[in-house]
DNA sequence: TTAAAAAATAGGTAAAATCCTGATTCTCAA
DNA sequence: TTGAGAATCAGGATTTTACCTATTTTTTAA
C-alpha cells in the first residue's frame, strides 16, 4: 500500500507515553499512518482548523484535562461528522459506554485491547463504519433489556440534584434552602430514592451516586 | 551498543495494548531491549522462576487483576532485590506514591510521562539506581513536612476499621456489634475522627475514606 | 511497682435523619 | 373546563446522629 493511500489517524490523548507508543504501534500497520497527535480537545480543534489535514479516524481518550473526551466528541459529531471517532478509555462501566455511543462514537474500547484487535478494529471501522467489541455489544444489549436492574438514568432532575447535594456535608434543611424547596419536599425525594434504590440511609445514597457516576470524587 | 550489552527490561501490565506499544517504544531505544512481558504478578513469577532470564529493570503496572502491583512489588523486593522496579501508574495521589516507595520501588511515574523522559528515567535507573520525577520528589518532600495536613496514615487500627464500616449502611450500633465494642466507644471514635478530619457528619467520613483510598468503590 | 497516658465506657441532651399518613397545589390532556 | 396524576408540602412519631462531660479500665513507661 503506497503512502498516498494509507488511511489517516489522529490520536487525542494527554498521556504522552501512551500516545507515542500507540503511534509506533500504528506505524507497524501498513494500512495506516498517524497524521498528528493532540493532547486534548482544544489542541485537536487547532489542528483541524489549520485545515490542510483531516484524518479518517480519531482515536480519542476519554480522560483529559482542559477539554475532555466527551466534550470533544460532541464537537466532532457536530462539526466533523465525517470523521470516525473511536473512544479509548479505562472505564468499562455501562453508563460511560452508552453515553459515548449516544454521542456518536463509532467504536469504544478499553485500553487493554490486544494490538491485533486494534488493527482489526481500525480496518473494520474503515470498511463498515463502526466497530464494537463483544464486551461493548453485550453492554448495549444488556442496557436495552427491559427491566435491567441498573437504570440510573430514570432519575428526575430534582432527584438527581438532591442526590448530588446529599453527597456533601449539608443537612437536609440546608439542601432545601439551596434548592428553594420545603424541607418536607426534600424529605419526599429522600424517601422516594430510598425506596427506588433499595437503601436504608444517607450513606447508601453516597455509595449509589459514586457507583453510578452521579458525583465525582 | 551490541545486543549482548543492552540493558534488559520486563513489562508487567495487563493492558495488552499499552504493554505492546511500550515494547515498541523501548525497541527504539538502542540501549535497551524487552526481555519479556507478563500480564500480572503470577505470570511474572513464572517467567522469573524459569530462571534463564532475569531483567535489569521491571516496569510494573499498579492496577492489575489476579496479583496486583503492590503484591508483586513486595514479592520482588524480597526475592529479587537486585531487580530495579519502576512503577507505572495512573494514580498520582500521595498515599499510593509513598506506599510504593516504602515498598522499595526504584521509581514511580504516571503513564502520561513523555517518551524522552522515560528513556532518561531508564538510563538514570541503570546509572544511579533510582529515578524520581520532580512531581514524585515534591510529593515526598511534602509528606515529610511536619504538619502537612493530609496524613491519612496516622489512623489507629480500630479507627480505620470503624471508618471502613461507617461507609456502609450499618448503624453505629451495628458497627459496635461487629467490632465487639460498646456503642459508646464507637461514638468516641466517631467524634475523634470528626475532630481530626475537620468534618461534620457521616457523609464527611465517607468522602474522606474515598479520597484517601481507605475504601474502594 | 506505680504514675501517667491511652483506650474504652457511660449518661444525658439536642439535632438530624428516618418513616409514616394525609393534604394541597400544579400540570396537562381529554 | 375538569379530573387524574404528579409534585410539593405538613404533622407527628421514632430512631439515629452528633455533642457534651466524666468515669473506669487497660496499656505504657519510668
Amino acid at each position: 500500500m503506497t503512502n498516498a493511500h494509507k488511511h489517516t489517524i489522529a490520536i487525542v490523548d494527554d498521556h504522552l507515553l501512551f500516545a507515542s507508543s500507540l503511534e509506533k504501534l500504528i506505524h507497524s500497520f501498513p494500512e495506516f499512518e498517524v497524521l498528528f497527535k493532540a493532547r486534548n480537545g482544544v489542541e485537536l480543534q487547532r489542528e483541524l482548523k489549520a485545515g490542510d489535514h483531516v484524518p479518517d479516524i480519531i482515536l480519542l481518550d476519554l480522560n483529559m484535562p482542559v477539554m475532555n473526551g466527551q466534550e470533544t466528541l460532541s464537537w466532532l459529531t457536530e462539526i466533523h461528522p465525517g470523521i470516525k471517532v473511536l473512544v479509548l478509555s479505562m472505564e468499562d462501566d455501562e453508563r460511560t459506554i452508552l453515553k459515548m455511543i449516544r454521542e456518536g462514537a463509532k467504536g469504544y474500547f478499553l485500553k487493554d485491547i490486544h494490538p491485533n484487535d486494534l488493527k482489526e478494529a481500525l480496518l473494520e471501522v474503515m470498511d463498515k463504519g463502526y466497530y464494537y467489541s463483544a464486551k461493548v455489544t453485550s453492554t448495549m444489549v444488556h442496557a436495552l433489556q427491559p427491566g435491567s436492574k441498573s437504570q440510573p438514568l430514570n432519575l428526575k432532575e430534582n432527584e438527581r440534584t438532591f442526590l448530588q447535594l446529599a453527597c456533601s456535608e449539608m443537612t437536609y434543611k440546608e439542601i432545601a434552602d439551596v434548592m428553594n424547596l420545603s424541607p418536607k419536599t426534600i424529605d419526599g425525594y429522600r424517601q422516594e430514592l430510598f425506596n427506588k434504590l433499595n437503601i436504608k440511609n444517607r450513606v447508601g445514597l453516597v455509595i449509589y451516586a459514586l457507583k453510578n457516576n452521579i458525583i465525582e470524587i
